[in-house]
DNA sequence: AAGTTTGGCAACCGCATCTAT
DNA sequence: TATAGATGCGGTTGCCAAACT
């Protein structure tokens, strides 16, 4: 037996929300509030506009026919209405390098998490962000990308050029001597997966992190980021409070949570913007390339940044979505969280958010990691049970 | 100028999770 | 504890306008 449907789907409009809808939906939820019932708000509306017309001077026959229709919509269609356009303070379009660097830190991090990230960033809708990602971002990392493989192409057939002249065979680039900055992946040991322990592998326990950390979720009212739009990293860092995640046990995980809550711990520190290759702190555009390219691990969900896999790109964003691999393997990602780096100083040690060092107002260093603390370790196991 | 293709984005769908009973 | 219904989320679709031929 299915479930029922939240409402009549013959009887309930679709499509685009014409002005009347957003401002019958708009003047109900700003009077009454939604009432914490999206699937009965349609209904409501039309109660509501019943005795708002009980009381008119006169009624015309429009406002009396839309007095018995109500709100034709889902009460899903009226949620997802009100959160992406009508909410106050949204924010559409005229996205800054800001939160272009953040998103893309953050998608590097966590993944299609848009609620996550449109948490990061005030006045800014998930699906907002999942479209100019998809539409833009992507496409901007791409053709970054092009214009690095031409440049690669150009030295490479320098390259053949000297050899074809008898110059030494060791002018070959190695794959694995191209980047300084990532050396051959240390193969991490799995971690076996137990029920019993605490996972973080879902949205509920990702979000009371949240709450913990003082972010968006700790007061819906309030939308003060977790993250500061200024990252401010100090590099390099304190390479010995690094710890490889894998040689924590979960108890571990749990009480450097409990550490960094309890620390004098300010947010203005980007709690989970990653520590990139070659100790950048933010995303300018040549970190980002460094992260994406001179990584020996690709990164899933990201082949279209790879030269060699098919971007089709039939028709529209969500076509290239599908064919670029919309989902993260976490288990491939943890490569990237856990690849080690080298800093200025040429110290070698585990990259990832989840065990940055990051410096508080006070200059008192500890261990970092917003999403981080609870997620990765966990959610690289999820999928294979 | 007309037809076609592409890009951007609002909205829908289905599933996972949460919550109330 | 089990279950039904509500909510939230990410993936996908489809419309429309702009760009291109």
């Amino acid at each position: 037996m299915g479930r029922a449907p939240c409402c009549d789907k013959a009887n309930v409009k679709k499509g685009p929300w014409s002005p009347e809808e957003d401002a019958k939906l708009k003047s109900y939820i700003d009077e009454h509030g939604t009432g914490g019932n999206w699937i009965a708000l349609p209904q409501k509306i039309g109660t509501a506009f019943s005795l708002f017309l009980g009381h008119a001077n006169y009624i015309t026959h429009a406002m009396r026919h839309d007095c018995e229709l109500g709100l034709k919509r889902c009460g899903k269609s009226c949620r997802l209405r009100w959160l992406n356009y009508l909410r106050p303070n949204i924010k559409h379009g005229g996205f800054s390098e800001e939160e272009d660097n953040i998103i893309c830190s953050l998608y590097i991090s966590i993944g299609s998490r848009w609620s996550i990230i449109a948490a990061q960033l005030p006045g800014r809708t998930d699906n907002d962000i999942k479209n100019y990602w998809n539409t833009r971002l992507k496409k901007k990392l791409l053709g970054k990308q092009r214009k690095e493989q031409q440049a690669a192409r150009r030295g490479n057939s320098q390259k053949q050029e000297m050899m074809k002249k008898g110059r030494q065979s060791s002018m070959v680039p190695n794959v694995n001597d191209l980047n300084q900055y990532w050396p051959q992946p240390r193969v991490l040991p799995p971690i076996p997966y137990s029920n019993q322990e605490p996972r973080f592998n879902d949205h509920a326990s990702i979000r009371k992190l949240l709450i913990k950390l003082g972010g968006r979720f700790a007061d819906d009212s309030d939308d003060q980021p977790i993250i500061n739009c200024t990252p401010s990293f100090q590099f390099p860092l304190d390479a010995s409070s690094l710890q490889p995640a894998y040689e924590q046990p979960t108890d571990a995980l749990i009480n450097t949570t409990a550490q960094v809550t309890n620390a004098p711990y300010s947010l203005d520190h980007g709690a989970s913007i990653p520590i990139l290759p070659g100790g950048h702190s933010s995303f300018s555009e040549e970190t980002l390339e460094e992260l994406v390219y001179n990584n020996p691990h690709r990164l899933e969900g990201l082949e279209f940044l790879y030269g060699n896999d098919i971007v089709n790109v039939n028709r529209g964003a969500s076509t290239s979505t599908t064919a670029c691999g919309g989902s993260i393997d976490w288990g491939e990602m943890s490569s990237l969280v856990y690849a080690p780096v080298s800093n200025s100083n040429n110290e070698t040690f585990q990259q990832g958010t989840l065990y940055e060092s990051v410096s508080n107002s006070n200059n008192e260093t500890f261990q970092q990691g917003a999403l981080h603390e609870c997620g990765f370790n966990e959610l690289r196991y999820s999928g294979s049970q």
